[in-house]
DNA sequence: CGTGAACTCGACAACACGTAGTACTACATT
DNA sequence: AATGTAGTACTACGTGTTGTCGAGTTCACG
């Protein structure tokens, strides 16, 4: 095990919910957030739990439950998820620019803007 | 089934020898190129199947053997994987700011130049 | 303090990957 | 034709990860 590694789908879909809300929920609030699903209430205390172990949540204590947040924002674990990717080719700037040849019109002037900014440090 | 799923170990270890080559190889020329871990022939054409039926190589005849070649090229992969993890996040903008922010000196320099040639079209 | 809500543990099924054996087929050589 | 050789296809097994829970354990609160 090494890296980042992409999350299952009920994980990432209780990520979601983490990441949408502000504030630490508990198991059972999380629980009512994905009652599409049925799922067991064990299950989503589960999930947690393996998400907390693998570093993507922070708990705290709260009478006799966890509050569970997430310990990064969503976009700096995407920002990772696409280093991470950038790191498997050798030639790192032919990725880029085919990446950069890839992003659609308005995103490019985001990258650019950023860039920039960047720059004047 | 959706995207570019990860590859596994032995997976990304064969793609790159496929990759570092630009003409289509058999099963037995690929098992050279990797006798260091001492694999059964069989285990390479397994994989080499596998990748095949993945969509990541093309394979062709050749007398009574295959020979293989990457579907696309590793640039466009690690491309792929990045606007993938891109497509996670609901605030695209925003992660990309991040991943601009990540992105070391001479990296953002190869980006800015590529988002600028792309500029002059 | 007793009680029950919330937790921790352990389990099991499904699936992906690494790994490889076996059986079948086609070609060449004797 | 018989045999060896090389390549393929199919099947399988072990392990690790994820989805999914049930069974016990504990502890905060009434």
């Amino acid at each position: 095990m090494e890296g980042v590694k992409g999350l299952g789908e009920l994980e990432r879909s209780i990520m979601d919910i983490l990441w949408a809300h502000n504030t630490p929920m508990t198991a059972r609030e999380v629980g009512r957030h994905i009652a599409d699903r049925d799922l067991a209430p064990t299950t989503v205390m589960t999930v947690l739990d393996r998400l907390t172990r693998k570093g993507f949540l922070a708990r705290t204590r709260d009478g006799r439950a966890w509050r569970y947040q997430p310990a990064a924002s969503r976009d700096a674990y995407v920002a990772e998820l696409m280093l991470e990717a950038l790191d498997l080719t050798g030639d790192r700037s032919a990725a880029l620019t085919r990446f950069a040849q890839a992003v659609s019109g308005p995103e490019a002037e985001i990258l650019r803007k950023a860039l920039t900014e960047l720059e004047d440090e």
